[in-house]
DNA sequence: AATGAATGAGGATTCATTCAT
DNA sequence: TATGAATGAATCCTCATTCAT
């Protein structure tokens, strides 16, 4: 009676998205075949279809996967730094050369939420979070200019890590320090331009 | 109708490219099929070979005059207002209904950037002009904060275009006045801040 | 049906060539398209894209059997009969209507290595065993005349055995008998005319 | 009144007749397209289908010339020289680097008459001419061996021809000149081996 | 007579998915 | 649970031929 643990399940899953994401990285979602995941996972092309319904699912699972994980890092290091720094450091980890699978797969997922609108959905989730998150932030930090909506406030510095992976993905040649030197300096006058007052101090 | 005028050729392959450009924008560029390119453009199938070497030889015409459009678009706006000015009307624009289609068929380029160095050359090369453009301005005007690498600076504000033409296509509900007086207020913000000066008068 | 044994994957491709040969017997290797083969072989269209790389891989494996089992055959009957006997038997099994098929597909090759190296290379290695072999029984056979280049010599008699093909498939109408009587009169005159020694006796 | 010329209208078909056989002897008839062949010509597409019905019709037109000027020739030599001569000079000409696309040709010829009986009826045609001739020179000279069918000796040694221009399109290294002198010797020894006459007279 | 733009059926090949074992 | 053989619709592209000019 071949029923096995949940663990073992759950990692023959894994093993899956683990193999599906280095090739989603490598060619894209649509130049990718379930062959190439077949081949790259070592699980036979029958068994995947008892892990996951079909090609979408897969696609879907890694998108959920990314954001979630992107999610779960993003609070953790807010938790410990406060969310200013917290987003510095992500803008700094996108100079990181490890991430650029990553940052590929992300813009990946971009294209594809333009024609699936639940992987739209699950896009617009992953930001959706943070960026709440850093409004309410805002909101109760003194020294934001009260002028501003904080959801705007929030969205410009989304977009700018949205351009920042978009440029690394597209050019070797981005010297990261001093954009994230920019960031910094553009977050200190905004804060200190409009109402003088001491640097937000974290509450989260 | 043999020798026909290149006016008429140029129409031609326009038509062509407008009916990817639809399809494109609808669905991306790897669920479009020739056959709905030929559908669209009302071209039989050969005929479109005439004109393209094949459906990679129309994305990289579709990329390329993507690109050409809006660069053509950015110097005119900025002859008329300085950049700064241009730069905003641009953000401002992306909030047009009518420039969605546009946006999607830009984060499809990226995407397809990813495995195609041929597109990712073609999009870097459209991103190059406007960067190079802003970072001499910055250089040249001295109410920006000497401190900052005008190239990074430059590099900023176009992600943000970048992260804002994303969450466009992403999200129906997003306030584009208020992103873009934001977006103002940065400006602002970074050039009264550091050195007390006036605004940036154009000099281009 | 997974894991199928190896008897059976090589049943199922010969079922392939099968196929495929009769096809190109029939219509040439061009005029047949991957579909016929299909029909004719009862196989689905992806399904023989397992067994071979593309039509040309079809070709060239149909190419190689066809010397294999030409060179087995020759070798066969040498063994038993001679080479001159063997050789004369090959001649005379041309006449057989049965192997009209098989030299209308060799006829095909031939063409087919005008513009294929690799089929050229597999055509004129196909040859060259019967040829060297024949060049050394010659040599080693006292009867024939020694002023003569064996090499040449063999060579004229497979492309007697060449032409008698070629002109069987082009007409019904040709006494085979008549034919293979003057060739053995041809080696006849030959070993005898020149050193009026005994009929070779064969070694091999 | 763009009434031309007889000689104009023939100059133009024979340029597409020479691009073809050019394009044929390169990539065979099927790789070869009508572009090819417009392209190779420098006559536009739609003319050409004045001259010829169609691509067949070019085939055709290229095989019947290709044989007609190959009896011209060995009639011509004939006459000259007499027909052992004139077939060991054929031969010769085999060799020649200059005949090779010819050569070519004829084997795709070949190839051609399997599927299409008006093919094979020119190429039949073709051969028939001189194997009769062949035929009524040995039957009407007394030293071939009276027990041999003159037809069949006619054959044999048009298949050394077929043969011999066959391995001379698949190998480079053959020795053209050792490979006559042994059909000479051949010739020699049916004619003086049985009947220990004279060289044959010329009666043509 | 001459052009070459236009057609559309047909060709080789791929791929997500299923199912017998 | 696991396999991988099997399917066949769909894809991109080519090509002989026509015909308006």
């Amino acid at each position: 009676m071949p029923k096995v643990s949940d663990d073992y399940l759950a990692a023959r899953r894994q093993q899956i998205l683990d193999a599906a994401a280095t090739c989603f990285a490598r060619d894209g979602f649509h130049r990718t075949s379930m062959q190439d995941i077949v081949r790259e996972s070592g699980i036979s092309a029958g068994l995947v279809y008892r892990y996951f319904t079909g090609k979408d699912d897969i696609i879907s699972a890694i998108v959920r996967q990314w954001h979630d994980l992107r999610a779960q890092r993003l609070e953790a290091a807010t938790d410990h730094n406060g969310l200013v720094a917290a987003y510095l450091d992500v803008l700094r980890s996108v100079g990181d050369p490890q991430t650029r699978p990553d940052l590929r797969l992300g813009v990946q997922a971009w294209a594809e939420a333009m024609r699936s609108p639940h992987i739209r959905e699950l896009v617009r989730d992953g930001v959706d979070g943070p960026r709440a998150a850093a409004a309410a932030f805002i909101r109760r930090t003194p020294s934001w200019p009260a002028d501003l909506d904080p959801d705007a406030v929030a969205r410009v510095f989304i977009a700018i890590y949205q351009g920042l992976a978009l440029q690394t993905v597209l050019d070797d040649d981005i010297d990261h320090d001093s954009f994230v030197r920019t960031v910094a300096a553009t977050v200190t006058a905004l804060t200190a331009g409009s109402s003088r007052r001491a640097e937000p101090t974290e509450s989260r």
